[in-house]
DNA sequence: CTTGAACCTGTAGTTACTACAGGTCCTATA
DNA sequence: TATAGGACCTGTAGTAACTACAGGTTCAAG
């Protein structure tokens, strides 16, 4: 037929597929985010495939800032036969309004400090005006 | 004269006063952060006003996103009579970048995951567009 | 057959706390 | 003054998500 196997991986060849680093693949192992290879007869690892599939899943979820919990649950959720997309969406919808609730909190850092280096701007030195604001701001 | 002596404050006390925990002014003593105030004679921590200054100040930087690491600098630059405003300040200018960085990461996170999670609005069950997504967007 | 890169295991370090366990001290009330 | 229960003490271990060795084995090209 027409399809010749595609050859297994060595885990250096799948770190540079996905971007991951070896140890981070060895670590996901550990903590079961991705599932034990196959070795070959000198004992290192041989990856097939649906594993390249399955840590590009992975780091995917992580580059959209999902914790490593989600991601388990994400994967539960994906290996289940007739999924339900409900849980997977309210996931994601709990993750978004996490990733707002930060970017909140950093617009506000932003703010401040931007405001504390403008006003530093070619000033002299009796005052600070950035420890100043360390000092007195209300937080 | 004017002045009563302010009253050394116990650990507690000054915990409740800077919204740090007990375990993190401990925490910051260890590490080198905040110094060894005296104690009574139980041997109990007691402190001063500048403690409680000093405290607040570290405080209001890890609030702004400062690590720990830089608020040693902080300090060190306010310790010093006659310190120097344009250290200060580009500390803050570099601290306000990574601060600037982080948001656009947050930002594109944001993006992908609100639009993901508003393609699964109202959807069946055949295939999940988020999980599609995490399988398929090039990150 | 050799050599150097890639692989192996296992452990320890990173950041900034947080959470005990098991004990001592302080202070307000009876 | 006795006592109860909160606040305090030290020291250690745990958290997230890797990263970085050390010290050894295996693979593959020439």
């Amino acid at each position: 037929m027409a399809g010749a196997d595609a050859p297994d991986l060595a885990i250096g060849t799948l770190a540079r597929l996905t971007g991951c680093k070896v140890e981070t693949i060895r670590y996901y192992e550990r903590i079961g985010i991705l599932p034990e290879p196959p070795r070959n007869s000198g004992g290192q690892r041989r990856y097939r495939a649906w594993h390249l599939k399955r840590l590009n899943f992975v780091r995917r979820a992580r580059d959209l800032g999902f914790t490593l919990a989600d991601v388990r649950g994400l994967l539960r959720l994906v290996d289940e036969q007739d999924h339900s997309c409900e849980e997977v969406r309210t996931m994601a919808l709990g993750h978004l309004e996490a990733v707002r609730a930060r970017l909140a909190d950093l617009e506000a850092m932003e703010a401040v400090l931007g405001e504390m280096v403008a006003r530093c701007e070619g000033g002299k030195v009796p005052d600070c005006p950035i420890i100043d604001a360390l000092y007195r701001e209300p937080a």
